[in-house]
Formats: C-alpha cells, structure tokens, sequence
DNA sequence: AAATCACTATACCGTACGGTATAGTATCTT
DNA sequence: AAGATACTATACCGTACGGTATAGTGATTT
C-alpha cells in the first residue's frame, strides 16, 4: 500500500476516534510510519487531508444517491432507492460514517463544518429536488419540499443509529419499513 | 451579574459556537472580561467548566422527562408528553440545545463526548424504562424497547432540527405530528 | 552521464494551549 | 482592630500544535 493510502487509512480511524481537532498531524505521522514532510506531501495541510478524505469516500455515495433521486413520477420508489443507498454507505464503511456524521453536527463556525458543509449540501440538493418536483404531482405536499429532505434524512440517520447500537443489518426490510413510517408522515 | 454568571454565559456561546475543543480558555476570559484565575477559582478545569453548563442547563429538563416517562397504562400520553418537554427543552435555550447535540454526536474516544456521556444516559434511561413497562401490556412490543427509545429520541430531534431550520415553532401540534408518526411506525 | 523528478528524514519555527505561583484587594467574622 | 475568607490580576510554566527550511534519496528522463 502506497504511503498516500496508509495515511488517508490512519486519518479517517484517528479523525472518527478523537475528533479532527482532537487528533493531531504527528499522530496520523506516527500511527502511519512516516513523517510531516511526507504527509505534507501529499496533502497540503491537515484541513487539505480532511478534504481529500471526505472527497473519496463521499464520491460513489453521491452519485448512487443522484441516481436514485431521478423522479419518474414514482415517489415511493425513489424514497425506497433514497433509504437503501443511504443504508449502504453507511454499511460499508462504519467508520466514515462515524466521522462524517459527527462532523455534520459540530459547531456551525468551527473549522469541521466548514470542511464538511459542501458534502452536506451535496446530499440534501438531490432529496430536495426530488420533492420538489414530486410536488408537482401532488398538490398537498405544496411548499414542504425542505420538512420533507431534512425529515427524511433525519429518519435515515436515525434507522442507522438504532442498527448498529441493536446489531442489526441495514438491509431492504429495514429501508422499506422506514419508507412506510415515513410516508405516513407526509400524507397524513 | 456575577463573574460565575457571565463566565457561563459566555462560555455556552463559544462553546456552542466553535466547539469545545477549538474554543480557548482565554477566549471565554476575555470575552466574559475577567482572567484565568478567575475563571479557575470557580471551575476547576476547562472540563469543570463545560460540566457545570451541563448540570446547570440539564437538570430540570431530565427532571421534566423523568415525570413523563412515569407509566400510567396510556402509552400514547407519555410520548406525547416526552416529545413536548423534549420540544420545550430545545426552544428554550436553543444556543444549550445545540451545544449538547453536537457534543452528543462528538467522537466516542474525545473529551466532549466523555463529559456528556452520563447525561446522554440520563435523558435514554427513563424512556427506555418507560418502553420496558409498556411491554408488559402489550406483547408485540416485546424486546423492543431500546430501538424505540433510540427511534423517539432520533425522530423528536430530526423535528427540532427541522422546525429551527424552517422558523416554524416547536408546539404542541407538532409534538402530536411527531407522535403519530412514531406509532405508525411502532404497530405497523 | 547529467539533469530532473517524486518523495522522505532531521531539525526547527512561531504560536497557542491549559494551567499555576505569587501577590495582592476588598469584604466579612470575631 | 485582627484575622480570615473570597476573589482577582500579573506574569509565567511546560507542552503540543500546525507547518516548513534544508538536505538529501533513489528512480526516470534526456
């Protein structure tokens, strides 16, 4: 393994453990046997290494997620793709979704939100071009585009939470039952 | 104002500004316009400071929801009146609320989530309690009292995140909306 | 063979951190 | 009036931080 992959490796463990502001760069240095220089190589500062982390494991959920908001005047259908990718990412790498989850809810003017929040907006503009143009179609869901992706997400995130604190999979089942939960909250 | 009153104050806005980390202790003396010594006769340590806002901030909240979870064979009421003092608690101190929800979601190995460890156990345990009681009277429930306190606690937050973020109030015919939705999604 | 390139170690920079030793001052107790 | 108590400022401590100047290395290009 390449010295840029050993410490992309050694950030995302340090960084979901203690923190980005907790961990510091001659820690990542020492845990992936090398020193600054070499980190400062590859990465042009520490925030430069957060970003390419995010940058990496971000990318393919991004895009399936893209996939699965594409309106073909089937909403549940898109809501079920929405959960079931959701789940994915975050089944296939616990550790990133650790760490990107808890910079989502750091402190709006410290430096981990900064970094993070174009990854935010990223997940939520999809969902929320998804509901808008479902509203479309529906006239009572009129103006609720924005409750709808933040109640959505928040659901998700939620579902997940319960799976790995209970060990259970993140599989269909669970995404179709919290689909129905959902909807139930919206046309109701 | 006491020195201790504006230490706290101050400290809560920085703190819930950019995080608990990234905010120095000189920080909080000059803007709270007093010196270390100061701040270190009442509170022991940057963490004895960041402990007594919890415990100050906390406790009637977790004394409101403890009355809330106490079960009376109407399951239904108790989480209405669990989501409202959950509601009122965020509205009320909104800078507090989101301080505590950043540090809950904080990584598990750092400082800040050591320090509010035992209060995220204060607000799960008398709603799993309440959840554990409730099974008695009805069977499907059964071995499923901690996903239900972890899917309340997720869903009551995703609203109040969602109210802050639309300006609309955190009121007791949302707490109604929460709940519905959360029992769909408890007997379906 | 010379020059270039990507990469890496030693040793160091200035700064900011959490915390404290010392020396007061002002008020309250006896 | 004397002593104790609560509180606060000046000045400082050792440490760790993010980041870099310098000087290489070994492989690739010309």
């Amino acid at each position: 393994m390449s010295n840029r992959e050993t410490i992309l490796e050694n950030a995302l463990i340090l960084f979901a453990s203690f923190g980005y502001d907790a961990t510091g760069v001659q820690e990542i240095c020492d845990q992936s046997g090398i020193t600054k220089p070499t980190l400062y190589h590859y990465f042009r500062s520490k925030r430069g290494l957060m970003e390419a982390l995010l940058t990496e494991n971000y990318t393919p959920y991004i895009k399936r997620l893209k996939d699965a908001c594409d309106y073909r005047r089937d909403l549940p259908q898109n809501i079920a793709e929405v959960l079931r990718s959701t789940f994915r990412f975050a089944e296939s790498n616990l550790l990133f979704y650790k760490l990107q989850f808890s910079m989502r809810h750091a402190p709006a003017r410290g430096e981990a939100y900064d970094i993070i929040k174009p990854w935010i907006n990223a997940q939520y503009e999809p969902i929320h071009v998804l509901f808008s143009a479902a509203e479309k179609d529906n006239g009572n869901m009129r103006g609720r585009a924005q409750a709808y992706t933040i109640t959505l997400l928040g659901m998700a995130n939620a579902y997940i939470q319960q799976a790995f604190e209970e060990n259970i999979a993140l599989n269909d089942d669970l995404a179709y039952q919290a689909r129905q939960q959902f909807m139930y909250g919206i046309f109701s």
